[in-house]
DNA sequence: AACCAGGGAGCGT
DNA sequence: ACGCTCCATGGT
């Protein structure tokens, strides 16, 4: 039969804007027709309809299993969310608050990447970064007629390739030497991101580490959205402060007793949890700002 | 205009 | 182990 470039992705409980803008990618941008991007080379749109996504493609496929894969729409969420601590009550509110949020599974080179990119900058900008060093450096990928053109995000060989100048010319200042590094690692064989995946989690972070520029943080985002590590939990200065205010009375934690209170609390989905707080945290804190700034 | 951003390296204690 | 400063850049 003939495939049709516009599909449904059947799913249910999946809120495809909070998981597209909540800052574990960066590379999807939204229009009023739903969200772009391109996962392994292929330009996509998807968009919320009643019974799932709608999928609207470049060019034609045999299956979808890329796509669900990257979405993850095979998780069943609400058993995830039910290995949750049954007697914590703000992880409960973050979870109702942010109902549909999910994690996707990232490619691991364009997740280490970007996170390389993300130290210090508001996630606005990491997507700006992010978008420059596509457009630059990427590929053009095939896009339907009368679309804008799209770039996928350049592999660690394209960038290996490059100068440090020609990565400042992105505006990520002083992380252009970490990422080129990186890429050389990658390219050289030095860090085989692929056998990351089947290591134990302690020993895949000291794999990650091993990069200039990657530390915790970084090593247990690419963990947790690109490799799938169910536990790996992320602590930014977000999840710092919010753990701090519901399980600490707002006191300051140290660093290792904030790491023994994540892995006894929160069980075997814990980087789920993180997600869920995080994006509690920042949903809330900018609602705060914008009301004072209108009430003034 | 000043402040701070999904951090980490390189120090010193 | 912790705490501090610096790093480059731009958004609110």
């Amino acid at each position: 039969m003939a495939s049709r470039d516009e599909i449904i992705l059947t799913t249910s409980e999946y809120d495809l804007d909070a998981t597209l803008a909540c800052g574990q990618a960066f590379g999807w941008e939204r229009d009023s027709d739903g969200w772009t991007g391109v996962i392994q080379g292929r330009w996509v749109r998807l968009a919320s309809v009643a019974d799932g996504i709608k999928v609207h493609l470049a060019e034609t496929s045999r299956d979808l299993v890329w796509l669900s894969g990257y979405l993850r729409t095979n998780v069943n969420i609400r058993e995830v969310v039910a290995t949750f601590p049954k007697d914590d009550e703000h992880l409960r509110d973050a979870v109702r608050m942010c109902a549909g949020l999910r994690l996707v599974r990232q490619d691991p080179w364009e997740c280490l990447a970007s996170f390389i990119l993300s130290s210090t900058k508001q996630i606005v900008q990491i997507r700006q970064i992010v978008r420059a060093l596509c457009e630059r450096y990427g590929t053009a990928v095939v896009i339907p007629r009368g679309e804008a053109s799209r770039f996928s995000f350049p592999t660690a060989t394209q960038l290996a390739a490059l100068s440090e100048t020609d990565l400042r010319a992105c505006k990520m200042g002083f992380r252009a030497p970490y990422l080129l590094a990186a890429a050389r690692c990658v390219t050289s064989g030095e860090i085989n991101l692929e056998s990351v995946g089947s290591m134990k989690l302690s020993q895949a972070r000291e794999e990650l580490m091993k990069l200039d520029g990657v530390g915790e943080k970084i090593a247990d985002c690419v963990l947790l959205f690109a490799y799938g590590f169910p536990t790996a939990f992320p602590v930014d200065v977000w999840v710092r402060r919010v753990l701090s205010q519901f399980y600490f009375r707002g006191r300051n934690v140290k660093p290792d007793r904030l790491r023994r209170f994540i892995e006894r609390h929160f069980g075997p989905n814990a980087g789920y949890a993180q997600q869920y707080l995080f994006h509690h945290v920042r949903l809330t804190s900018v609602k705060k700002v914008s009301r004072e700034q209108t009430e003034i």
